[in-house]
DNA sequence: CGCGATTTGTGCACGCCTTCACAAGCGCCT
DNA sequence: AGGCGCTTGTGAAGGCGTGCACAAATCGCG
């Protein structure tokens, strides 16, 4: 068993498996398969075609099959892929196995829900610190933290290494907030402020608009609507089950 | 001025622009335009060049010129594009004058927080009712409405037409929430929970997994750190600013 | 009235992603 | 041992999206 494939680069330090060049859509897609997979694993699964597994998952099997033969070849043709055996190789992957802090700047609505959202610790995130502006909040304990201010992130990020900052701050602060955190070291940032944030290059940003979400369904609501209003006024059928990635 | 250019169907129902088939990927950026010219509206502008809007949206000028002749020639060579008028058709193609009604179901940690979004209702949407299961929630006002039991959402339903359902469950209830929001008439429906929804074809689904997004960036950390460990460790650029999207 | 500066709109080529279809491989049953 | 059915892994084709580079169009100015 052990390590099959190492990947591309030949002159690799230590165990750690060299890149092999993920596309994108991919990567974006392997959380969805780890979520189906451990629920299947709860089931008592020991095997999984690619049929079922892209089922759970939500996608097309051919689909899957190209995914996973991306990671190396982790199935057994007649068979189907080892439950277990794939969970473990898509946690290594994605880096999962580090169990990674996260620290939250902004603790209003929206914020206050996220620092007890339970789907973070249970999918190998901790949320170490909390941070907030205003000096009515900080103080506050949610879920176990406190909330400090946001003066005081260069002096967590020095103790404990954050790995990603997460923004849920009004649209004004977010920038000034990304400054903060680029300036403590942090090089992943997860944005729920609408609007664009100038950082480094070697940052990466992920953007979360809800509102956006919304006026991206009004469209096809819309769309849907002149459609069956018109004379071949059929079904309306069309892309569906749109899942939100890059 | 007036109307230039209405779509393609000639033969059209009213004033209703035919549909020319935007493809995904620029309906997908149409807000976020959206948004920055309301933001250069604020600022006194009268005009805007693709670069200049381009920036401001943080995508590329060629593209946005790409996008934007999808919907028409709204733009002048030698002076930019109006900014009043490209508002108001972009607000039209996403039917944001429509002031959509969204029901929100599920008011626990996230819900509670979505059901007092401020950036909902600043953009053409209004949350019109909360649902829940839980007896101890039905009852309570959030924000100037009261959460009522989610039996109730077919006879409120009835009453208000609801254009979008949002669901914010525990993914156990979220096929179930589903059901009964597609039982109801509902055909947009925006998903907090993990999971895959099964619908029928004409109704759109959109996901919104916090838990993935971090494992996205979990990845390209993970990438990053073991970049820079190598030999030619350099400042390991590569994608950022990734927006969410379908 | 003509010219140059500016900016839009778009044809074209390239690359990524998806999907199909099938050969190769594996286990089981006889 | 041999054959059969099932499933993976992948070559190839097609479609979609992006970005370049440029022609067409408009405005302002001399």
């Amino acid at each position: 068993m052990s390590q099959q494939r190492q990947g591309s680069t030949p002159g690799d330090a230590g165990g750690v498996p060299a890149f092999p060049d993920l596309p994108e859509a991919t990567i974006a897609r392997l959380p969805e398969y780890l979520r189906a997979l451990h629920h299947l694993a709860e089931t008592g699964a020991e095997t999984v075609s690619s049929e079922g597994l892209a089922a759970a998952a939500g996608v097309n099997s051919a689909k899957l099959r190209k995914d996973l033969s991306h990671l190396g070849s982790y199935g057994t043709r007649g068979v189907g892929y080892d439950v277990a055996l794939l969970v473990d190789q898509i946690e290594h992957i994605l880096g999962l196995d580090k169990n990674r802090a996260v620290c939250l700047v902004g603790v209003g609505n929206l914020g206050h829900a996220l620092a007890g959202y339970a789907g973070f610790a249970s999918r190998g995130f901790r949320v170490v610190a909390l941070f907030d502006a205003d000096p009515n909040k900080v103080g506050e304990r949610i879920n176990g933290l406190t909330v400090r201010h946001i003066d005081d992130l260069n002096a967590v990020a020095a103790e404990e290494s954050i790995a990603i900052g997460v923004i849920a701050t009004p649209p004004g602060s977010a920038q000034a907030v990304a400054d903060v955190l680029v300036a403590a070291g942090v090089t992943s940032i997860l944005n729920f402020a609408p609007g664009v944030l100038s950082v480094p290059p070697n940052v990466d940003v992920r953007k979360v608009d809800l509102a956006i979400e919304l006026q991206i369904l009004s469209f096809h609501e819309h769309r849907k609507a002149s459609l069956t209003a018109l004379p071949g006024g059929r079904s309306a059928a069309a892309g569906n089950q749109e899942a939100v990635g890059s």
